[in-house]
DNA sequence: TGGGGTAGGTCTACTATAGAGACCGCCTCC
DNA sequence: GGAGGCGGTCTCTATAGTAGACCTACCCCA
């Protein structure tokens, strides 16, 4: 709690509506660990090095397209490591970098608050969803056809 | 460190490769927060309760599409409330719910890291893009035009 | 009495992004 | 000698996000 009420006033610090994320540290790393595959990389190397195809298994659902550029951009930032040995094929093996290192306990953070709430999260998702929006969500109705409600992927 | 490693053991518990989110507590947060909008108006909204509008000039650069979605799903997922006042013409006040206060505490911790690291991630994505990968990035060397960097947005 | 502003949204059209799945050269194993 | 694994890249298509006009209803001010 006390953590929190000093990370809003941080918040109040910057500036949310700066075009730019390179301004705005928040923006900047969730436009990094926040997209579909980026934490599951760090979690996965986390518990160890992975070559290439290992991630690949280990999350099985991530094209290798998603997985090279991924790995990639996580490269790029520092936050992993790439290592090429001159074997016959060569393999490569990624790692994690101190700087993912030190995400690790942050992400912890989020790991355990996910855990802990996903349970009232679907609990509220099937009270919403179970209660077919009898007040109207526009104010001033318009013709209102059907609310295009963003289906989260399967 | 101690927490990062109890969350490395957690980490191993989840099966990354699962197809469904729900079966992923980690996965089901990310989507939900993870996405470009979510985390800043939780942000914006603890500090205060805000209206439609009031968001949408604290986020200038969101479209109105996407902040009626945003909202809708953090609503739906119990972390904002939605309250209509019968005022004329109606507005409408958001603000968060106990869930998105619990959330507060583990994204202070993201914040903090990103706040102490941004620097250091721009460093290596300075050095990263000043190397002109001299290195051929697959092994085994197919035509390879230029590797498509993702372009993260302005 | 009518023009402009505010309110909370929705609609369509466009564009950027992610996903799928084939392909690549090279090597090993059966 | 064919299959399969290695670490990727390629193109194509589906999906998601963006921009911005539009809507109804009210108020204020002239």
């Amino acid at each position: 709690m006390s953590n929190a009420s000093s990370a809003i006033e941080r918040f109040s610090r910057y500036p949310l509506g700066e075009s730019q994320s390179v301004h705005c540290p928040v923006r900047d790393v969730l436009d990094r660990i926040g997209d579909k595959w980026s934490m599951l990389m760090i979690m996965a190397l986390a518990m160890r090095p992975h070559r290439f195809s290992e991630l690949h298994r280990a999350v099985h659902d991530i094209s290798k397209r998603m997985l090279t550029q991924t790995l990639r951009d996580l490269e790029r930032d520092g936050l992993i490591t790439r290592h090429v040995f001159p074997t016959k094929p060569p393999s490569v093996e990624y790692r994690l970098a101190p700087l993912g290192q030190s995400l690790l306990d942050p992400m912890a953070g989020l790991i355990d608050w996910a855990d802990r709430c996903h349970g009232d999260i679907h609990a509220a998702r099937a009270r919403f969803d179970g209660t077919p929006v009898d007040v109207p969500r526009q104010a001033f109705t318009a013709r209102s056809k059907v609310p295009p409600v963003r289906k989260k992927m399967a």
